[in-house]
DNA sequence: GTCTATAGAACGATAGAC
DNA sequence: GTCTATCGTTCTATAGAC
């Protein structure tokens, strides 16, 4: 356990850099503004990281470990739990979502600012950090769209990956701007509350999930589960 | 009807930057990158626009008013046929997002760019692109608000306003970025359907909107018209 | 209105002393 | 490992000729 009180230059920089890029975006976020927030030489990125796009690697890097870990844990004890039988729609989301909402209330997870960069991130156009999603993210994605698949047995699969987009986007777009939802309602719902947060998400997202489907014959496909 | 073969210099502008604000961000589409686009001179954009900012601002406002006309119509037809009682979700749903994903099949409109840009915008994190949003949004979301209230008799205040944000967060994903559902599904969905994509969206959003809220008592509340 | 030329600032990255 | 100083580039914005 690394110690607060005198943490080193790294994680003094990482710190920092979870901070802008979240609030700024990569782009925006100058290795000038990370340093004066860092207290730290402009130099010391360089040296201890090599450049911007291999400091947000690393920012990256820090904290999806223990989220892609305790999501892939949370399945596997659904499933267990399950045994033959589809997946609860809601456990699944659940799985995905908590994790990541956990994070704001430990700081040893990265705090609120990291799960406002998990939400930046998803929905940043640079090229580069695409890139950086898809290698972090792509072994989580395809887990999850499987167990989606096995908790809605019937959904044909190209609907499924439709909705799965909708989770995606409701999801970044709560994480990465918190204040929207807070300013829109005047303060009265607070997205800091992520219990709260999660149970509306996952309220909204499975009844999305499960509804009948269109099976272009003008009728509609059964309910699922 | 403005001839497309002698378009004047300001309109080559704002097409380029329509296209280039829509595929980098606001911060990362540099004024060169919209002038080699536009193949007009750097001294034009602030001959004809003043700034960076000011061109973004023309850029939007450019579209949105059609868009919005469109929207706020077919919401008060809407309202004209319902009468006294609630509207149909789907009917708010369709007034909202069907205006917005026409646009691709008119170039009169925008075309598919001014539908991703309007997605980039909602989750741009650059302030002076979020107060534009504000400006030129902030009607139509409080028209909306009151559209869903109405057409969700019974469910809470802070609840819709939970549900709202995951709405336009999962529009604003699957507009600013459409290339990722056609990646994840290996081309077996195509976002350039636009028609489809309504259907999917409505569907999945209708769900989740009418869901059973928590009371916060333990017990569930009563379905939704 | 349209251009060239450039100002003035900020950027990411690096060399080299300590 | 840490710093100062600076390189070379790119950015938005502008001055001034035509």
């Amino acid at each position: 356990m690394r110690e607060l009180r005198d943490a080193d230059t790294k994680t003094l920089i990482l710190d920092a850099a979870e901070v802008a890029f979240a609030d700024l975006g990569f782009d925006a976020a100058s290795l000038r503004h990370i340093i004066s927030l860092a207290g730290v030489n402009l130099a010391a990125i360089h040296y201890h990281f090599g450049s911007k796009e291999a400091l947000l690697a690393a920012v990256f890097r820090r904290r999806i470990a223990p989220v892609s870990a305790e999501r892939s844990a949370r399945l596997k004890r659904l499933e267990e739990q399950t045994g033959d039988g589809p997946l609860a729609v809601e456990g699944v989301l659940q799985a995905l979502i908590e994790p990541a909402l956990r994070m704001a209330h430990d700081p040893e997870l990265g705090g609120p600012a990291m799960v406002r960069l998990f939400g930046r991130t998803i929905v940043e156009p640079n090229e580069t950090v695409q890139k950086l999603l898809g290698e972090e993210f792509g072994a989580t994605f395809a887990r999850f769209s499987t167990a989606f698949a096995r908790a809605l047995p019937g959904l044909p699969e190209p609907v499924l990956m439709w909705r799965i987009q909708f989770v995606i986007g409701a999801m970044a777009h709560l994480m990465c701007d918190p204040g929207k939802l807070k300013e829109a309602s005047a303060g009265r719902c607070d997205p800091a509350d992520t219990d709260l947060a999660a149970r509306e998400m996952i309220t909204f997202l499975s009844a999305g999930l499960r509804a009948p489907w269109d099976t272009g014959l003008g009728n509609r496909g059964g309910e699922v589960a």
